[in-house]
DNA sequence: TTGAAAGCGCTAACAC
DNA sequence: GTGTTAGCGCTTTCAA
């Protein structure tokens, strides 16, 4: 595609002027004229001069572009964290450049070699689910790329981060599950590897034990955070010899897959079986019966994601951790009362 | 960020030989000896160097990137296209530039002079509804800029554009409801100024009057796509002194709020009222009952879009239309029969 | 007050 | 076979 865009060069020739005066000229270099200012800038409008920003990068060593690498890009929560990348971002006057690792360890790594090889100046991540092994992230840190992860993290000590309050908030869905008269609580997590699994996890325990409620590891299901793999999980649930009366699933899929299985065993929710999600507002309203959840501040989270990475960026300053909070949102999934 | 990569001079000074010598190496050259060759790409390995795509595109004036502009970044719809697009990209070795216009003609322009200034060599766009206005289209036909419409589209006969097989969809949803017994089957439609709403209009007469159904306009409604506003429509098809017994939504988000606004007035789906939705596999059976719904092929119209725009880049052609099939698949919400 | 020249990383035409 | 050079668009010394 031909060279569509006006230059330094064709002002200048068109002026008759030499490049750099241009150049000094459009950024308001003392030295030059006010006459030559005006009739610069008045050209560079008329030809819709802007600065390339090839040159300009191959100048300054920076491309103004942020990798993103999330493990899918159709889901409602990776979206809207994208979303709140994005506008942090075009304030700075940074783009994104996204990947998707289909929570593939190996696609992972794949997209962080390609997000390198075009130059981008650092890399904001949500780990794949089946990543267990961070030297890929490790090369990042020991060549100074600034590397930020958000939702699932690992390496908190050496990397910023921005997580969810996972612990706290799963301890409050145990106790809301509680005080609604459940007393069977049972938990579908993800894969261990993950910290959203382990910290989750430990939040059920914890409002369990805070309940006086006994930890049964019967109620504790695991699955790849995959439709059919937490259906398969809610199934074994509630073909125990002591189903649970109530379930906590992990993430939006879980929730909706268990959703799914409990309205195929002809169970009322939420008088025969409580469900509670850790979810964002929007799909936990789409539902029927609307759902109970932790509500994620998904945006927020891409926002201070962002923010995370410019202060990376700007100064090596030692990682720091965000933990946001959440809120408990209770409908009609879990609201036994009405 | 200092400079942290290999580049073609490093090699040369490390192997005592010419920067060009380094650079037909690695490209097979046959001028260059074995010997050289071998020597020259273990060292590159080595050192992990990739070419600077900064100074190729300087060079080549190709920036490998595509400019896509959605009317949101959160709906599954849109995400789904997107990963249609990166998917189709990757494969060339190009990257995605996004931007979204929020639905609002102004960002949309602003969008638009934003991904040229970073240079996209060319664009990928679903218009906004606000849109009714296309000069910034033209200047870029102007330009000779690659652009490629998809699902919302204008200047048909100008730009190459997907969509789905609307006019037909619509046709077989009025006649589905008609064969399932319902009579005074309503439409919630969009914009008039965005074809997808005059499209899918035409359809839904065609349909009624194929079935010797008279056309109503009591029951054609109109709202801007948003959920409040449709909820709002449909409210007032609730409120008609002879309400409908059917409704086809335009797409994902008014299918919804219908959907929740049927609810509330305590009526039941399928049997009160039908409810069938323009939308993808996944929000049609997340929902309750599960949506009967012209499944839209998105990761597909994504793929196809992609195409289309990289036959434009490569020879200016004449414009295509790609019309996309579509498939009625009936669920709950409109099967009286069970 | 303005111009010339070097250099960011790379390719390709032209030497030798 | 390999080296030299110019140039893609830009900023920034250094000269004038």
């Amino acid at each position: 595609m031909g060279n569509r865009h006006t230059s330094l060069k064709d002002l200048a020739r068109e002026l008759k002027v030499s490049i750099s005066t241009v150049s000094r000229a459009l950024k308001d270099h003392p030295d030059i004229s006010r006459e030559m200012k005006e009739k610069v800038k008045q050209l560079a409008l008329a030809r819709k001069y802007s600065p390339n920003p090839l040159a300009m990068g191959l100048l300054k060593q920076e491309t103004r572009m942020i990798g993103v690498i999330v493990p899918d890009l159709v889901t409602h929560f990776y979206a809207s964290i994208i979303a709140g990348i994005e506008s942090f971002a075009k304030e700075k006057g940074y783009f994104i450049l996204l990947a998707s690792s289909n929570e593939s360890y190996e696609k992972e790594k794949e997209s962080i070699e390609n997000l390198l090889k075009a130059r981008v100046e650092g890399l904001i991540i949500c780990m794949s689910q089946e990543t267990r092994e961070t030297s890929h992230f490790k090369s990042l840190l020991a060549e100074n790329i600034p590397l930020v992860f958000f939702d699932r993290v690992c390496l908190q000590d050496q990397v910023s981060s921005v997580t969810a309050d996972n612990t706290d908030a799963s301890k409050k869905i145990t106790r809301h599950f509680a005080e609604q008269g459940y007393r069977r609580i049972a938990f579908i997590s993800g894969p261990e590897q993950l910290n959203i699994s382990r910290e989750r996890l430990a939040g059920y325990i914890a409002g369990l034990e805070s309940c006086q409620l006994p930890v049964d590891a019967d109620l504790i299901e695991q699955c790849n955070l995959s439709h059919d793999s937490a259906r398969q999980a809610m199934n074994r649930l509630l073909n125990l010899p002591n189903p649970p009366d109530a379930v906590f699933g992990i993430n939006d899929t879980v929730a909706f897959a268990a959703m799914k299985e409990i309205k195929r065993h002809q169970l009322q929710i939420p008088n025969d079986m409580g469900l509670v999600g850790f979810t964002d507002e929007f799909h936990a309203t789409v539902v029927d019966p609307p759902l109970t959840s932790i509500t994620h501040p998904t945006y927020e989270m891409g926002v201070e994601a962002a923010r995370l990475f410019f202060d990376q960026l700007n100064s090596k300053q030692s990682p720091k951790t965000v933990t946001l909070k959440t809120r408990l949102v209770v409908r009609e999934s879990s609201d036994k009362a009405r």
